[in-house]
DNA sequence: ATCCAGACTTGCCACTGTCAAGTTTTGGTG
DNA sequence: CACCAAAACTTGACAGTGGCAAGTCTGGAT
């Protein structure tokens, strides 16, 4: 039986329930507005439930950051293998990525603030070390396939940086855009825009013709 | 006489101690570890204050927002006005941008921060497109050079949105490489980092040679 | 000299995170 | 079946927080 129904205590798995409502709570608020109060009233426990699971806030945050993480590997991984050329299949990691992303708010809002959870866990490194690998993977077919002299790291900062800001600026890029130019006309879907930005990334590795 | 020494009252010019109270705190403990009344002590003044000059919490950090949106603004600007050449002019631009995040990391943790400021503000938008005409014009002089069919929005998405998540994932990427590679020789100034990932993505701006 | 609007203070309330000390439940052991 | 230690949770307290309402002070205009 899955934990999430083994029901062998009060709760049944308060551990998930509160990583749940956690995740919910950003998601409605912001991390700024995140609770552990109202965190444990929403999975029906005392105020001072979750400090037994998770000791402090900073110990759920940064469990609920795991999540995101692992929620992120299994996407990305799921897009790494709906494709067979290897560019099309970063466009697909890199488009799974915001999609997620905004998807799941509460989790991408939490996953790098570094001031609110603790990044040195073995439990965070990890997780974020899978993640990671996906886009690696990705790049090393892409390198092989347009460019061998790729610098591998240098292109994931490139591509995971893009989408990162892609995310956080996608209220403001909006909202600069609607009132100074057309109307909104360029409103384009976040995820079309990751994989147009990924594949101007992608020509930008290509070596230059001599 | 600027209002910064008018000193026509108690305190001088407390709105803008409290800003750069604000900015330091931020600077130091995170967005999470902001305090209204923390900041009201660093002033010198008492714990409602602030709520005379900004309203609310939220209303001082739109302000924060603000002085930094008119930070980028200067500094950018003076790297565009250093370079002749577009691409230059352009990579400078990243670099200021980073380099400025690095060097005032309250501003720069605040900036986009849409659950903690008031986005919709008359002066937080009109400052933010300042900031960004800097680089718009960096894209349109870019785009003459290399390629007049270059969608100009897409580029400065693209551009933006990387300097934004290299800023953002900065930490993470340090702590992910230095653990699991060859113990951290890819250590890269981030300055140094952000002309190299603009210089990549300029080249993708370039036309497809037929 | 008086008045008043703006700048700030004081005191309060509901809320928060964390800690210490309870109480209940569980699975296992005799 | 009785028991018991440990785990899961509750209760109550504390200092700190943001926001509000009501005060007090100050500087300049009349």
């Amino acid at each position: 039986m899955p934990a999430t129904t083994a029901r062998t205590y009060h709760h049944g798995d308060l551990n998930m329930a509160l990583r749940l409502a956690a995740a919910d709570l950003i998601a409605e608020r912001g991390a700024g507005g995140f609770s552990l109060r109202e965190v444990a009233r929403r999975a029906g426990v005392s105020h001072a439930a979750p400090a037994h699971h998770f000791g402090d806030a900073q110990g759920l945050l940064t469990a609920v950051a795991v999540d995101a993480f692992t929620h992120l590997h299994a996407t990305t991984a799921a897009a790494f293998d709906a494709h067979d050329d290897a560019v099309d299949r970063l466009c697909a990691v890199g488009r799974a990525y915001v999609e997620l992303a905004v998807k799941h708010p509460g989790h991408c809002a939490i996953i790098f603030r570094h001031d609110l959870i603790d990044a040195d866990s073995e439990a965070y490194t990890q997780a974020g070390d899978k993640a990671f690998g996906v886009l690696i993977a990705s790049l090393e077919a892409t390198a092989e396939q347009i460019n061998p002299d790729l610098d591998i790291q240098l292109a994931a900062t490139t591509c995971w940086s893009a989408m990162q800001g892609l995310i956080e600026l996608h209220g403001t890029m909006r909202k600069l855009d609607e009132h100074h130019d057309d109307g909104g006309s360029r409103q384009i879907p976040i995820g079309d825009l990751a994989e147009q930005v990924t594949r101007t990334i992608v020509d930008g590795f290509r070596p230059a013709p001599q």
